[in-house]
DNA sequence: TAGGCCATGTAACCGGTTACATGATTAG
DNA sequence: CTAATCATGTAACCGGTTACATGGCCTA
């Protein structure tokens, strides 16, 4: 799902401006599966204009710059339902910490905690902000899907917590190894 | 964690090869957290080469191209280390799925089902995977690593399936609120 | 005999990030 | 007085993918 698409599904439920966007994928709903800066943003939407897919009406403001108000065109949800149809590709995981726990050995026992720890903290932020979207959001589409990251992360917390001193534990094991080598 | 640290990071453990690199992060035991290609790896080792973090031994192979076995040097698993001592950014999650189903109401029942159904077959496949690199993987951190995985794709599994028919649901009213209209 | 595996590598391309430019308003 | 929020946009850069080139061996 790249930013062009999701820019046509926000758009397709209500009309928004760029910057709104980027909120949503970075702050909002959206914000647990996809992310956007404003840098592929603004050009998406001005490329999705000359397509034909979206509209733009300006805003005037007093000191800011205009409102682009962009809304979303019959064709713009025509070609949006037909990317919707072709089945989902699978889902991305990128873990920094994963590769650090598969080399748990190498960086010793204190540094594994202070690892550990860290990713924790990023799960409980994570949970924590997707719980706070849950209370803010309506929709039922939207609340399942919100329902399904926080199940998760959830599992992935319950992990890490119950599994924390057992990985320290193999970081101090096998560097006493290395050490008596 | 871009491809050079993966680089290093397998070579920490034992000189290889691009190709098998290449295997390790596809289908080996890294490959539910990392992801790389031909075009990244290579380019990858024959600037850590030049940069000294690691060498290269040519063994002449009759028929195919000499495999190339890289191995770490001692100014490579330092960086490496340091590289690991910083804290593990946020896991990066990026996904499909959860697109369509924030928009089971437009997409209606019958397109809901297909997709949470591919999406059960993809985490089936994952899990499947992994459970497979659990029994073949030696190494008390890298079972850590993969029991984090299966844990959490268990839990991702669960609740599609639990709820698989609660979001058929949601898209099936909702597209007949859309009727109605 | 077609396709997959082994094994390397390059070049074109692409989607996206980062950093910058602009500038008024408001909150701490 | 500083920092953040609002609001847009561009340009340089970068990490990575895709597709190609090469070619022998083995299996179905």
């Amino acid at each position: 799902m790249n930013v062009r698409t999701l820019c046509l599904a926000i758009l397709y439920f209500g009309e928004t401006t760029g910057y709104d966007i980027k909120k949503l994928s970075m702050e909002g709903k959206y914000s647990h599966f996809v992310d956007a800066s404003f840098g592929s943003i603004y050009p998406a939407l001005s490329k999705l204009e000359k397509e034909g897919l979206v509209t733009c009406r300006q805003e005037a403001q007093d000191g800011k710059p205009p409102r682009k108000i962009y809304a979303i065109t019959e064709s713009g949800r025509t070609a949006f339902r037909t990317e919707l149809m072709e089945p989902p590709g699978p889902n991305v995981f990128r873990s920094e910490f994963l590769l650090i726990s598969m080399c748990a050995e190498i960086i010793g026992p204190e540094q594994t905690a202070r690892a550990i720890d860290t990713h924790i903290g990023h799960l409980m932020a994570e949970l924590d902000h997707l719980k706070k979207i849950r209370a803010e959001t309506e929709g039922a589409a939207a609340h399942w899907t919100c329902e399904y990251g926080i199940h998760c992360i959830s599992a992935g917390l319950d992990y890490a917590r119950n599994n924390r001193s057992a990985l320290i534990d193999i970081a101090a094991q096998t560097s006493l190894q290395n050490a008596a080598q």
